[in-house]
DNA sequence: AAATAATAAATGTTATAACATCTAATGTTT
DNA sequence: AAACATTAGATGTTATAACATTTATTATTT
């Protein structure tokens, strides 16, 4: 962090204000370390995340849908990202024999394999977050939860 | 939101597993919201985000590093933005007279009023945020600081 | 059953993101 | 001052994001 560039000597408008500003820049700050986790091995966030939720199926296939409505951005373009992780080797594609519209995407060997690697190695969201105790994440979940409306 | 996409209905391997996807959640739901309210105006987020740091800077001119060093989304590419701001007639930039090697990015009175009437109709962090009174913003706040070790 | 609507995914397109590289101007060293 | 290093910004490139459109299949209506 270069001198001057931390958010608490910035000037905001109100407390609001810098809230808007804060989920940017909490956002910005998680996601460069992810994908500087997630680089070594080649692959993006997104693609990662998809790689859990066709994991988190198993043994049922995912289809296309069924990913893009658990992706986190929405309009994402799932279609693709499978495609990508197909091609290197995470993940496998078919026509579901029951509707012949849409498909069914299995992980691979490979691509448990990779999970299990970055689990074990790096993608850890307890060590990320380390500066907060159980209590004060708890807080930060009910709050952004709530500031959302949920 | 449609149904069962609601985060807390979501499975986590525990809380800071879930404050990782919060954020990202979060982050998700304000720029949906902050798109939506520029789409009018044929501006970016991040265009936004530049008008607003060029204003903040009047009636002195902003060079392409000042703003670039004070943006939300590091390695953006603040000269096209700027660029991208002149087309449109939001703002001029010249060449600094002192260091020919930058340049003075200035704001337009066209830049002004779109500002302007973007914060008296809608751009509203309170407004967003009501789901939260003041002491939970501030706690947010905090907390989200605190996570950055800040 | 034929026509129409709805759905799932693929594909196309344009703008942007995330880098790297290049050019011009200024600063520094010898 | 010449050579080198540094800085500011522009430009190039590839992948991705954010849409819209298209194609194939299934479901519904008449």
């Amino acid at each position: 962090m270069e001198p001057g560039k931390e958010i608490n000597q910035k000037k905001f408008r109100n407390h609001a204000h810098k809230l808007g500003v804060n989920i940017i820049y909490t956002f910005n700050w998680l996601n460069t370390i992810n994908s500087g986790l997630l680089k070594p091995h080649k692959i993006t966030t997104q693609q990662f995340n998809v790689l859990r939720i066709i994991l988190g199926q198993q043994p049922n296939p995912a289809s296309i849908k069924f990913i893009r409505e658990r992706m986190l951005d929405k309009m994402s373009d799932a279609s693709r990202i499978v495609e990508k992780l197909r091609i290197k080797g995470f993940a496998e594609r078919s026509i579901c024999p029951n509707d012949r519209r849409a498909c069914d995407v299995l992980i691979t060997k490979k691509g448990m394999k990779l999970l299990q690697h970055i689990d074990d190695n790096s993608y850890d969201f307890d060590n990320l977050f380390s500066n907060l105790n159980q209590s004060e994440i708890k807080q930060l979940n009910f709050l952004m939860d709530k500031l959302r409306g949920e």
